[in-house]
DNA sequence: GATATGTTAATAGGTACCTATCAACACAAG
DNA sequence: CTTGTGTTGATAGGTACCTATTAACATATC
């Protein structure tokens, strides 16, 4: 009786890449969370490590969220003393995220734990079936992109 | 300057993978909306179409989530006329799930409209590239499952 | 039959995303 | 200079997860 039980008959990759992604951030955010860090806030930390103050619309472009996203994730992240926002005096709509001292010393560990996690989650597979299934997901996630536009979801 | 801003070097195929789940489950919800149904509900209205009345506990089981996440979702599924919980006469603790009659109606509807959207996402695609990456995607779920068992998260 | 140990569900509190909308400023065209 | 249009960010409200804890009942053991 240990026969999995089965929402749908064909094969659905889409199904188990949830599952997976919920357990891989589940793994990273239960060890980021001793530093102090999260998953989300990996692309930021990251991005503004390696080069200067970005304005909060860029970092939405780079993290692949949605920008009231990055809002509340960047509002969390000041909250915690992780990044600062400096008036932009070429503009005075924006305002640059910069890290603080606090947050570039914790970034090199948590990147760390990202990816040994991926190293994990890609145990036993070739550098081969490691490029393939990369192929394969950023083909699906182009088909699903020009659908979104296409859609106007 | 078209060139991708990136935040790691070496192909990581999960945060394609984030990035697509949460593009798929925009696409599928925008339009189950439309019928009053969403993605997270569907697990539990095909499984509970296909046979009789069950516990909470193993809804959860079969969506592979949290206890706490399928008990919020049938209060919003209860809340919004799709599911009852009625007492269960074998066990005073266990309350059983059914689906309402308006909940069976859309059903059919609700999951044409995901196995339409799957096959966009794997447009392109030959049956052996779909059945690769099935396999693909369950070893890493397998991989961070037992990682997770073993890591106490 | 009381007591310890499971099991089922509910609740509290938090993160991370989403859409929709609004406010503030920038800037080009009339 | 004003008026329209674009851009940047903030906010409101909702979904869907998560962990941690508790309440209520079930069951086996002494």
């Amino acid at each position: 009786m240990d026969r999995q039980l089965k929402t749908s008959d064909s094969p659905n990759p889409l199904r188990i890449l949830g599952h997976a992604y919920r357990t891989f951030s589940r793994i990273v955010d239960a060890q980021l969370r001793e530093l102090g860090l999260a998953m989300s806030q990996l692309p930021v930390l990251i991005v503004l490590k390696q080069g200067k103050p970005l304005p909060q619309a860029e970092l939405a472009r780079i993290a692949r969220v949605e920008q009231p996203s990055m809002a509340q994730l960047l509002n969390r992240m000041e909250r915690d003393g992780l990044v600062e926002r400096l008036a932009d005096p070429e503009d005075k709509r924006s305002r640059l995220i910069s890290l603080t001292e606090r947050a570039s010393r914790r970034m090199h560990k948590g990147k760390a734990i990202m990816e040994a996690t991926v190293n994990i989650a890609l145990q036993g597979f070739s550098t081969a079936e490691i490029e393939q299934l990369d192929k394969l997901m950023q083909r699906i996630d182009e088909n699903l992109e020009r659908a979104a536009e296409e859609g106007h979801y």
